[in-house]
DNA sequence: TTGGATCCAGGTGTTGTCGC
DNA sequence: GCGACAACACCTGGATCCAA
């Protein structure tokens, strides 16, 4: 895995660079019992985003955690690492908080003479973006990643000093994603607002607009097809409910193709402005809407419901009222529950109660989203640019490349 | 067209077992 | 007895089938 090294590094095993390493509290053998309050036990799912997330974490009493917090409590520049789950995410202990790990977490205490906690962590980011945790995986129905395993990983290591050059630069081509991804969050964040700069709060129409059902904007609505989708690439792409994200935009990333006819081709090949409605979902996915605005040929899932607007509305003003707060709050309350799913049926969606802009204005709006997304395609192209770029670095910076 | 039922996959929590 | 590992259980999102 690592060779030719320039002068001055060499390679470590991990278990030669830590002062601790070992799993968090194992809650079942040492029989702990939760509490309602008291002292939080970090879960992998509380450091899956790459932070430390105390929402949806479980309690230890005051009896178990006098008992373990010498040897479970994380210190600052400790690296907490998901041994199940989110296998290899990872995370530094930046501030001092009374918190246990579960034993799905491995602690790390990396002897800072030897290995920086940055340097270390950048370490890890690499092999996680590599998905090289997947080729020693262990365990049956759940896998995980062995204590021997981190022990044995052989980790490329520079003098101190470049340890840390290595990292800023690093950090530098993170940064930039980081910016890169919220000046693409600030462009939906600018068209939400200037729709309802435009058209107003819909809950509360402040400008008077003429109200009216959904139905009155549509001049034709229809499912989509109920044949199984092959994964051959056989026929047409079709786009199916994960192709919608809850923000309202279309992902084609993953996709399943179908055959059709001659007869359904009319019926399920999608056309530029269509609107696609997710019928059937979890109760907070579904009513998920977007436009469809590809140049190739799509279909569309049973699960979708498709819908053709009139003269009176253009489909970027439906997509985002639906996606609108308010909108979101309608269907949230209007969808129907079954077992683990919920519905909300083409009749129910076209009774949503909707405020009717002029046309003239609707179209403005359209014509400021086209724009934002031409620019935002662009920001996305830098994006990719800058990902590869960054795992480029990775790549050469711990080969004594950069 | 609609929605109820079921299945599958992936993620995560819990419990059991084995070897040192 | 303890730690490491294996397996079971459950949840959720997604996909499909099929009867009404």
């Amino acid at each position: 895995m690592i060779d030719n090294l320039p002068n001055g590094w060499r390679v470590e095993k991990l278990g030669n660079l830590v002062k601790r390493m070992h799993q968090g509290i194992n809650t079942a053998a040492d029989k702990v019992e939760f509490s309602n309050s008291g002292y939080p036990i970090l879960q992998t799912k509380n450091i899956s985003k790459g932070i430390i997330d105390f929402n949806d974490t479980k309690y230890m009493n005051n009896e178990y955690w006098e008992k373990y917090k010498e040897k479970y409590k994380p210190k600052i520049n400790d690296i907490l690492l998901a041994n199940i789950g989110t296998i290899g995410k990872n995370v530094i202990v930046k501030e001092e908080s009374d918190y246990l790990i579960h034993w799905n977490i491995f602690l790390i205490e990396p002897n800072q003479t030897l290995i920086t906690t940055n340097y270390l962590k950048s370490f890890f980011d690499k092999l996680y973006n590599q998905n090289y945790y997947d080729l020693f995986l262990k365990g049956g129905t759940v896998k995980f990643i062995s204590k021997s395993f981190l022990i044995d990983l052989q980790i490329p290591i520079p003098p101190l000093q470049q340890q840390e050059k290595i990292v800023k630069v690093l950090d530098l081509t993170s940064n930039l994603i980081k910016k890169q991804k919220e000046l693409l969050e600030k462009y939906d964040l600018f068209l939400k607002s200037k729709f309802i700069e435009m058209f107003g709060e819909p809950v509360s129409n402040p400008k008077g607009w003429s109200l009216g059902k959904l139905k009155d904007l549509f001049l034709q609505v229809n499912y989509g097809t109920s044949s199984k989708a092959n994964e051959e690439n056989k026929g047409f792409p079709i786009l199916r409910m994960n192709n919608i994200t809850y923000s309202g935009h279309l992902n084609v990333s993953d996709l399943k193709h179908i055959e059709l006819s001659e007869k359904d081709l009319k019926k399920f090949i999608l056309e530029k402005g269509d609107i696609l409605f997710n019928r059937t979902n979890s109760k907070e996915l579904v009513g998920k809407t977007t436009v469809f605005n590809l140049d190739e040929q799509y279909s569309f899932a049973g699960y979708l419901v498709r819908a053709k607007v009139n003269d009176k509305a253009d489909p970027y003003f439906i997509s985002y009222f639906l996606n609108s707060d308010y909108g979101k709050a309608v269907l949230l309350n209007m969808a129907k529950n079954i077992v683990g799913m919920a519905n909300i049926n083409a009749q129910e969606m076209q009774s949503i109660d909707c405020y009717i802009p002029p046309i003239e204005l609707q179209n403005q709006f359209a014509s400021i989203v086209e724009k934002i997304e031409t620019i935002k395609e662009k920001e996305n192209q830098k994006l990719k640019q800058l990902e590869d770029l960054h795992n480029s670095m990775m790549q050469k910076a711990f080969k004594g490349e950069i």
